[in-house]
DNA sequence: TATGAATGAGTATTCATTCAT
DNA sequence: AATGAATGAATACTCATTCAT
């Protein structure tokens, strides 16, 4: 009764596919490799994708679903301001750190994935990110001085973007200390919009 | 004394080849196109580099000795121990934003190149970045409560390393956007340092 | 007696087959393009077609019923023997410039139809085009001098051939032009057979 | 001392090209299948040709040569005014019957060809055949009636690209055949131009 | 009658690399 | 030091066709 039917080969091309573009990157991965890989023939794929692009637009757009909601998750948590942002900092690291392959196909092997559309009428793959900014606006309701928003939400994307990045690339950038950095890039930030947030008084 | 002879050639190659690694990426970029892009034959490129994978280690070697030099001149000027950090972390900052091709190139496409030795017997290429660290060490002499040095310039370094990916290959994140996140990064990261020097007392 | 089922979809086959050939050629017409133009598998093609070859050879046989149907019709016209001629020939030109896609098909793509069977035991597809002969037959009773009558109808044929080749492949051999060639070629030959027919006597 | 060298590769792909077109058609004939014929590898062949459409331009182009030289050849000769226009004829018979396969690519498998370039700045490959109008014009000085030089001169090329292709694609259409019908057909426009010109005085 | 899933063989083309010169 | 000729292996993708249902 395992329902094996339809949509079952196009999660294995999806996995498979995710695994090779990860191990060898999106120009090197072949799609005969991909289908050797499950034991199907290369055509087999184009039963469920367009093309290369579209396929990995696809391995994209999986881990982008699943980041989202990670997000949102802990956007809606209850806590302090500065709890809530260290959260959501959390789920992002948590994230890149548990998918790395995903991570560095969304933001670096086909970034421009990042401006596409998800489907018709709908938002930018990218607007997910706003997370970010949307939660900070309820810490530090407005621009303060010369830092605005978008400055603190930057450099709070940009700290766990690099944290994930050299753990997903560096063996020497293991986990525990992919943590700790992540860690004291999160609290230097929280404590920079505490403090922004206290100096409007 | 003038040598244009033989490393000329050698010379002109790695420009060729910085550049269109740089455009298209490395595996997209032909020995061809670099060749045609400097009027000599593929052939000719055979002559100083044993193959491709070897031409590019050289291009990344070049940066690395540029980023190396800059970081070194930064660490050298005077000024507060804040100041120091400062310098040095925009120093990365610029590096990143002023070349962008080499920097995805030493970090992002051939980070296996970071674990290699600069040449027998020397050190690995990763170690230019010890710099980070022993600056820090210089502005705070010793781990202090929960956070290490190394924590601290792990943290600097994401975040750098963080903003210029995210500048490198996001159109949304330009220019000023990304110096205005460094900005922020680097003083959070700096007055959290000075926190921690000052805590010690 | 609503016979729409079966043969229904037989019809739509070749309707779009003859399309697509003729739009694209023979080879770069494929079985799933014809499918989809009329909305079905391409493996329904296959319920009424062995394969791409016997599907092609039922698109030019239903030309060779039309174009058979049109010189048995001109033939049957009254008229002086020289307006039979003509007839003859210009419904040949007509069918040509009507449908250059099947014309093509029959004459120029799968020429090696035109020596295959209409049906068991029947006669040659090229037979159709003895009525050339026929009627040139009755203009001129025999074989006038050196001129044999194949020779005329040959002659009247390759210059209606022609014209109408030269029509469906070349752009600047518009309509107007290919008709006032074929009605020059069709008069010399008319003249000449009304010369040959008179030096009898 | 035969020189194979350089070029001779091209003129043995530029053959085996010409053969195989021939053959296949030019779809079905695969730059592999060509290589195989000659014993190098495909990639030999873009040593020489950009692709397959660049190949068998090439192919037709020298076709288009030979064809030329055989009408400037035939323009030439001394003779009558009738027996020049017999003679361009037949040279273009000739060169039709003694390359069928040329023949066939140039005006029927790639007729855009026929539009292009020789190469830059220089005329449309088409304005080879103006041979036959210029032939004409000189037969018959101006427009006779209702009937245009061009239409004269249309009407020959007709019959003898009817004839060609027809001896071209149907066996049953053997040498002699041919060569009777296009006896014929050159007589009666010769005779007719003959009647337009006398009809003048 | 009609289909969806699947494939093996094929396509033009590109590439890094070698080798004789 | 530099090249032109050449290749084997690879690439994404298409196609006619089959088969179980």
């Amino acid at each position: 009764m395992t329902d094996d039917g339809a949509s079952g080969l196009r999660d294995k091309i999806l996995d498979a596919a995710t695994e090779l573009f990860g191990e060898k990157g999106y120009e090197k991965a072949s799609m005969r490799q991909i289908a050797d890989r499950i034991g199907y023939s290369a055509t087999a794929i184009y039963l469920h994708f367009a093309n290369k692009d579209d396929l990995m637009f696809a391995v994209v757009d999986a881990a982008f679903v699943r980041l989202e909601a990670s997000l949102d998750e802990a956007v809606v948590h209850e806590g302090s301001a500065a709890d809530r942002l260290r959260r959501i900092a959390w789920a992002y690291v948590d994230f890149g750190l548990k998918y790395p392959t995903h991570y560095r196909l969304m933001f670096v092997d086909k970034p421009e994935f990042l401006m596409a559309r998800k489907s018709e009428g709908t938002g930018l793959r990218i607007q997910s990110l706003d997370v970010f900014q949307s939660v900070i606006e309820r810490l530090v309701p407005a621009a303060r001085g010369a830092r605005t928003l978008g400055q603190f939400s930057d450099a709070v994307w940009a700290s766990v973007h690099g944290v994930v990045l050299l753990a997903n690339r560096l063996p020497t950038f293991d986990r525990p200390r992919a943590l700790k950095a992540a860690d004291l890039a999160i609290e230097l930030v929280a404590a920079g919009i505490e403090l922004a947030a206290t100096a409007e008084d």
